[in-house]
DNA sequence: AAGCAAACGTTAGCAACGCAAACGTTCGAA
DNA sequence: TTCGAACGTTTGCGTTGCTAACGTTTGCTT
């Protein structure tokens, strides 16, 4: 109520929203996968960007360190991600996705290939909105 | 590691990714406005959609009728919403935004526009983003 | 008209996640 | 050599989402 005219509403409030119906969704792929949104993007970064320091792995996901070490301690134990010493650094631990971490990426892909989420835009429309997301997440440091 | 040719990253993650770095930015945005995320959300529901009884309210942002119950008594101790009993259905709350709730709704509406988070998008760009987001979320059930 | 399944808001309990502060260990620069 | 900074970790707290249950009210069915 008392909104002015020409109020646009904030586009964060609707991507939040958007997040919401997309967690919906998902909720049973993350089921069938026993594993949680945060730990599939730890292993997306593993996967894309090579081993990894936790400190870098934190700035990549934007997971908080604290988070993370409960988190890998997690992966770890369903070897999904593997922890080893770093030659470089003894403070610091090389994080490395496994083969079986890589097989549950691609059915974690496979999964919402098959969801028809996006089913309301046209095979360009999604080119063109993931090419600004893209665009976006370089922006901001990818 | 051990990704096939071609492998596209999930758009989900995409955007879950973007959706951190957007929460990192606007920490002190909710800082300064005293709210969180989730409480934003509500009032956005209820300006633009007027009264609404929790249910529907829940149903509109995606928040859990259960969640919405603490939520909604923080909202009306600031004098943000306000409950009414339905005259129609001795059951239901009719859910409404009050004068200062609009206020800090248009405070938020500032705080994003001043905001560069999207800097990296023409004019242009985020017209067609925006144009995008919206029909994904029509096409969820707005 | 009475009974009953369903919806309403609420409460309580649990789990996941983010964040802040502190710690011992290790590095790197003064 | 000394000292500040970075690394991973632990602990604690707050927020949020979900489930299950409850008393109240409704509306359909019989």
């Amino acid at each position: 109520m008392a909104l002015p005219d020409g109020f646009t509403l904030p586009t964060g409030f609707v991507i939040d929203r958007l997040m919401r119906v997309a967690a919906e969704r998902w909720r049973e792929h993350y089921g069938e996968l026993g594993i949680g949104k945060p730990a599939l993007i730890v292993l997306v970064a593993l996967a894309t960007e090579g081993p990894l320091r936790q400190a870098r792995l934190s700035e990549r996901t934007r997971i908080d360190r604290a988070t993370l070490v409960a988190l890998l301690n997690e992966l770890e134990s369903r070897d999904l991600a593997r922890r080893a010493p770093d030659p470089a650094d003894r403070r610091a631990h090389a994080v490395s996705i496994t083969d079986a971490g890589g097989a549950l990426l691609i059915r974690a892909a496979e999964l919402e290939a098959s969801d028809d989420f996006f089913a309301a835009l046209t095979a360009r429309e999604r080119a063109t909105f993931d090419a600004l997301l893209a665009r976006l997440l370089v922006a901001h440091g990818g």
